[in-house]
DNA sequence: CGTCTATTTGAATGTACTCAAAAGCGGTGG
DNA sequence: CCACCGCTTTTGAGTACATTCAAATAGACG
């Protein structure tokens, strides 16, 4: 059973859809799920699809020429994740997607996205907001990378995102937060204070 | 003497106006010089415009509680800058937008925008492109934050934006780059690499 | 030319990383 | 259901990278 409920309602946020629109919509949708450790997107593939998570978790993340992961970007529940550079310039992927959990996820290939924004102009203004909240929300976590000490980076995050934190690795957080995993492991033991 | 052409020649690149659009959208717009050292948005007031730079150079920055500065972006010809948290979401603005240089702008208010956007609905699609491209900007900023050294950050961006670097205080390039103004001038003058 | 601001330089300090080893935890197969 | 294996987290010691502070030098602007 395709159940598009979750997305459409998403997007009632922001725009209101006709019955009619709404199932064109939907025909260019696409269900997958995925399992714990699947990879949704890879390096040298271009990332075809913008993906809406309905339940599950991901992460993004690149892994650099001495072998270290580094997150771009966590997804859970009402979020889109993609390696959006390789989507919207058409370029092979640096990113890897990976699933975190077992996930339900919402796909929409790239043509069918463009055919979309012509024939229902009114997601034209859908992707505008969201993508204006994305650079807002980016535009905050720059901030908080070269204002903040790694000490305060994790207490900001674990304030403003604390359903994430408690869901996935420790590694994985430490590499989206731009430190060591040992360095959050001392972290959250407070092996700090005390000298 | 008003000239809109800068700017609608930058959005012909994105999208294509008839004459009537044109004259309505610019009719939204207005002109705007500022001397170098000028601010036009500061913290507590909300942001209320969109700037598209014609000429000169200007920069985003936040002051810290301990008053250190944290550059969060620069802008140049044919660059946009504001206070986006501020203007999107219609909150006080944290940051200052200062001139680096005296500057030609061009200036849309907030409620010009929202105008703008029913009456020719092409400007979503505008405004989509260019946040997208922004996010996809932000994306590789933050990479490049988390997975790089201070070095190899300075490097990265002499050779992404080698006119930007030209143009600006040195001691801005470092609050951007998120390092100390003494390290940036250490690098400069390789003094790492002779112990 | 003089003043103010920006950059350079060096020494001391602090923050975070690396490496290695131990402990913890979860999933899988016997 | 328990035992084992592999992966994640913890811990500590040593090191590297970057900051801070202070002082000197260089540059920009009126």
């Amino acid at each position: 059973m395709d159940d598009f409920s979750p997305i459409i309602k998403y997007i009632s946020k922001h725009i209101l859809l006709e019955e009619e629109e709404e199932a064109r919509f939907t025909s260019y949708l696409r269900i997958k799920k995925v399992r714990k450790k699947q990879y949704i997107v890879q390096p040298d593939f271009v990332c075809n699809h913008r993906t809406y998570i309905v339940s599950g978790a991901l992460r993004a993340y690149l892994v650099d020429d001495r072998g270290q992961e580094h997150t771009v970007a966590f997804g859970i529940e009402d979020w889109w994740i993609a390696d959006f550079n390789s989507y919207f310039f058409r370029q092979p992927a640096t990113l890897f997607v990976e699933a975190l959990e077992d996930s339900i996820l919402i796909q929409i290939e790239y043509n069918a996205e463009q055919e979309l924004l012509s024939t229902i102009p009114k997601f034209e203004k859908f992707y505008r907001i969201i993508s204006q909240n994305g650079y807002a929300f980016l535009q905050r976590r720059i901030l908080s990378n070269i204002s903040l000490n790694a000490e305060q980076r994790y207490e900001d995050f674990m304030q403003r995102y604390p359903d994430i934190a408690a869901r996935v690795p420790q590694y994985a957080l430490a590499s989206y937060l731009g430190f060591s995993t040992e360095l959050l492991s001392k972290i959250r033991n407070n092996r700090l204070k005390k000298r």
